[in-house]
DNA sequence: TTTTAAAATTTGTTTAAACAAGTCGTTGAC
DNA sequence: GTCAACGACTTGTTTAAACAAATTTTAAAA
């Protein structure tokens, strides 16, 4: 449910734009059109407009107009792009999600891992480890380490559904903020244990690392995501700032 | 040199956050202090505010105030995550960059090129193929295919420069936008050969495929660039939007 | 017809104001 | 002492208006 105008002009726009009202390269409606359209303020309707852009789909050009650049992609399998969990990827390409749980259980914080979590050493942590399959393949080996005192009731049985799920409706944490880190590492025995790829030829993995914070600005989620490569895709728009 | 007062107050802001004048998990002052500080209007500064937050610098709690929550990252080789230019990001991280031109031809796009390039068939392109050198060694085989009637005069001399230079400084090109993919392939005997990828024991390359858009919204610049993995890092900040 | 200049239209930036919503400390009632 | 209510302070949303800058259209002049 969107609360807010300027989202529900922002959806709306979005839709139109993916279901070709508007067709690629055609400049939209100008903003005083739209203005009427949607009955809005300018400024509002503005910031629809940017979140399109940041999204990559239309591009603005002063004293032309916006410009539709969207183009549909083909949807091979597993791709990410926005913060969203497995369960809303798979359901958004279409597919049937299963995870498996590994290994749950809880530590504090070392050294080592304190450089490359991010978390303070000493903080009390639980480790998951999972496999997520898709249509019964195994596509993501995780290691999740989540935040003990942001996580408190974490079972295992949750982790077996939906973690995300659990945060978000039962202990009502939002989610907001993401930084990742796409790298190519080389397989380890565990990954072709799990993930199967010892039939295939690859001897490399798609790593995702990430850090997640939540709406208290308190980073509780480190993860490292280590993807089938034939399997992998990471979209993502850029906007180039003037430089200097 | 920037020209508006929130870019202005954006990069003071960004500055001050990297140079630990706020320290991690800080408070940043209210925005009525800093409204008063650069003697600004609250939308000029929120705006500012909210190029931080894309960037991930800062995270905004309603009711409480604004976040730091940047951490420095360890610049190990190099990384891309905005749109730069090799030069630019080798310079940013202190390198010494060198281009070597493998071939500079011409030609039209087939049904085939079509379909992943993004070009229509029969589009008039310059092709290119070019080693990028970072301290003497090859790190990425870059494959362009630029659109011949967006960028004129271009000629091998240039390739082994800054393309990206000649674009912004002499044809007055501004470049705005790139969809990028980031995938994960298996080596090619071309790669092996320019990048000496032989000796190591990876069989894979971080490839990165890119539409670039210029200012009018034209899609002048298919790119894919294959990178070896070893020194391969991309960031990236998610922001995640309230499910529905 | 071509060129030039002005006007209209478009997006970009900035200010001001009002209200909503979330957080936190204080005050008062119990 | 405990709890609730209030007020102060914070960020979030929306509207309105003015001017700037870039492009297109129109009209006038050559």
């Amino acid at each position: 449910m969107p609360k807010s105008i300027y989202e529900t002009i922002y959806r709306d726009l979005k839709e139109k734009i993916e279901s070709d009202v508007f067709a690629y390269q055609e400049l939209l409606p100008s903003e005083n059109t739209l203005i009427k359209t949607y009955n809005c303020s300018r400024n509002t309707l503005r910031r629809a407009v940017s979140c399109l852009v940041t999204d990559g789909y239309v591009q603005t050009i002063q004293g032309k107009g916006v410009r539709n650049i969207y183009q549909p992609v083909s949807q091979t399998a597993f791709t990410i792009g926005e913060i969203e969990t497995f369960q809303e990827s798979a359901a958004r390409n279409g597919h049937h999600a299963i995870t498996k749980v590994l290994l749950f259980t809880e530590f504090s914080i070392n050294e080592k891992q304190s450089l490359y979590t991010g978390f303070p050493e000493g903080t009390d942590i639980y480790y998951i480890q999972r496999v997520h399959y898709l249509d019964a393949i195994p596509l993501i080996l995780n290691h999740n380490y989540f935040l003990k005192e942001a996580v408190p009731g974490l079972t295992k049985e949750i982790a077996e559904s939906s973690i995300y799920q659990y945060l978000e409706q039962t202990l009502h944490m939002t989610i907001v903020n993401s930084k990742r880190v796409m790298t190519v590492e080389k397989m380890t025995e565990i990954d072709e244990k799990y993930l199967m790829m010892n039939v295939q030829d690859y001897n490399c993995m798609a790593v995702v690392s990430s850090q997640t914070y939540n709406s208290n600005g308190v980073m509780f989620e480190y993860t490292q995501s280590r993807h089938r490569p034939d399997y992998f895709r990471f979209y993502d728009n850029a906007v180039r700032k003037t430089v200097l």
